[in-house]
DNA sequence: ATGAAAGCGCTAACAG
DNA sequence: CTGTTAGCGCTTTCAT
């Protein structure tokens, strides 16, 4: 008795003609039952009964081949370790399903790469749209993109692309008015750089920037690849200079996690010795322990939008890309103090 | 001059007759060009020529369907929150990657039900084989689904289907002693619960139940639906009651990470007046300030291991599942210390 | 409401 | 090496 289980081999896969045949119907009926179309109530029950008795699946690969259209919307993020996307991924498939699409996701690393071929693979798919959230791509990459297929990016701002996010000026002037407040002159800014591609999510070092120049002190930058443990060690550099800061802006929760423990490494005690502040709000941030000074931007909400504009569809003609932008906010916990001395 | 900007339109998609048309060769050439099969040199240059200039896509859907094989493993892993899932995900991909398979993903949400949903999307998509992590069906379920598409459990033992793990019992009771080691007598166990489906992740509490029994203190267990938020909830109602408990050792560190809230919550200092034990060593657990004591069960491994058997086309006559079960380790930090008194 | 026929864009034998 | 001929499983007019 090798295998004759009832349920068969499923191998041989049951198709809509099966169906139709055994409820005595066209396969034209039973696409159309199978979408809601109109159908009269018998043969309804009679196609139902005959799928899941011959246990027919759906085949959604030949379904969007047939149709032309996926009902599927593309969403690359960065890192799977970065918390934040995990909110904006929450955001984006809320909007998503009710809306009774699909999501295919693609999740780059930054530890190789720029996440292109991730993106590549959602357009094989022929996504009807995609969304970007932490992408590495430059502004000309994704504006190429953006011609074959809409891209929404989330948090990054390009010229002729749909975004959604907050005003990071603002962000980054938030969080550095907020060390300057107490007293830190020698603030660095932990940051992401990518020379070889020639951009930058900027925004926040500009906030950075501002409010430096107002307080009369220069700019000190260091450069990460954004993942924590490049953090922990551009903070561990910056920490050992002869003139160390007592305080630093990371650009992101993830690497002021790096420069938490940059700080432990060398025995630093924080906020006494140094002051830190990240960005994102990440939900770890505010475990007791840790209590990250931060800035919020509400990613589940940037997640909703984005998802609203990826699936309205883009008016004819290519009008002039929809930019939604919200305000960020400063929030203080435990990692900020008064300024040493 | 509305919209003609050489690129062209893009939304009627370029086919591979195109392609043949333009290159002066048959479809069936382009094809194989495509897919690195035999092609003169002459051929293969017009056909790379003719596609990058038409901006020719490969349309995976219909060569999917058309070959029957989607060449791709589904993941599906039950929380984006969840840290432990990133680095099963890192295991898996690079195992993927390196055998040019694809992957495609499906998220759960441990609010919302048991993933059903997600997993069937993934047999609609007609993937080679699936990984699951962290899932919550019921063992009858998953045995009904592997017989339609190959599955392979991770950190999940079920008779008849494949699977990756570490000895959990084993992991319990490391766990376990650990604490009973350093005096505890009252230790709480947090773990996931659903009744309505009568299963759950057993070993780990075996394990905590074989030592309490051996140390002659009595269980106390509390249950979770795998939130963080669930499991605060859940060790605050432990930390509040009568006799409360000096130690919990929680069914994993995201559970433990809401134990370590609760404590805070509560003016519990950790370690002085509350022991902690995760399982699953996720990297925020090492952060200074959590110092979260844990087992590590080394989850890219897993996901490796899980990734091979999902590739590996199982012998004929669906021989017996295959099931891969490593050792664990204990990680002791600094959420474990003496008993109080 | 239902069915017939014509594809969607590609791959898979099989010839040549 | 190259082309021809059939489909893959479904959706879509367009009749009936």
């Amino acid at each position: 008795m090798a295998n004759s289980d009832g349920q068969g081999d499923s191998r041989a896969s049951v198709t809509m003609e099966n169906v139709a045949r055994a409820a005595g119907v066209s396969r034209a009926l039973v696409s159309k039952a199978f979408r809601g179309k109109g159908v009269s109530e018998a043969s309804r029950a009679a196609i139902f009964a005959a799928a899941d008795q011959l246990g027919y699946r759906h085949n959604r690969l030949a379904a969007s081949l047939a149709s032309q259209q996926t009902d599927t919307i593309g969403f690359f993020f960065l890192d799977l370790y970065n918390e934040v996307f995990a909110d904006i991924y929450t955001g984006l498939a809320r909007v998503v399903e009710r809306a009774n699409k699909r999501i295919v996701l693609a999740i780059g690393d930054p530890r190789r790469g720029d996440g292109r071929e991730a993106v590549e693979s959602l357009l094989d798919m022929r996504v009807d749209a995609i969304v970007l959230a932490g992408t590495l791509l430059a502004d000309e990459q994704l504006e190429a993109l953006n011609r074959s297929t809409p891209l929404v990016a989330v948090t990054r701002f390009v010229a002729g692309i749909d975004s959604a996010g907050v005003d990071d000026r603002l962000g980054g002037r938030l969080a550095t008015e907020h060390l300057v407040q107490l007293g830190h002159r020698r603030i660095a800014y932990i940051s992401y750089h990518r020379p070889e591609q020639g951009f930058s999510y900027l925004e926040r070092a500009r906030g950075y920037a501002d409010v430096l120049a107002d307080a009369g002190a220069s700019p000190i930058v260091a450069y990460t690849d954004f993942t924590r443990e490049s953090a922990r060690e551009a903070a561990r550099e910056l920490l050992t200079s002869p003139d160390r800061p007592t305080a630093i802006f990371a650009h992101n929760d993830l690497l002021a996690l790096g420069v938490i423990e940059a700080a432990a490494d060398l025995g630093l005690e924080v906020p006494r010795d140094l002051s830190i502040v990240g960005y994102d709000d990440i939900q770890v941030g505010s475990i007791p322990g840790i209590g990250l000074t931060t800035v919020n931007h509400r990613a589940q909400r940037l997640g909703e939008v984005a998802a609203e504009m990826a699936l309205a569809p883009r008016d004819a003609a290519q009008q002039v890309a929809r930019h939604r932008m919200f305000d960020p906010e400063l929030i203080v916990r435990a990692t900020t103090g008064p300024a040493p001395e």
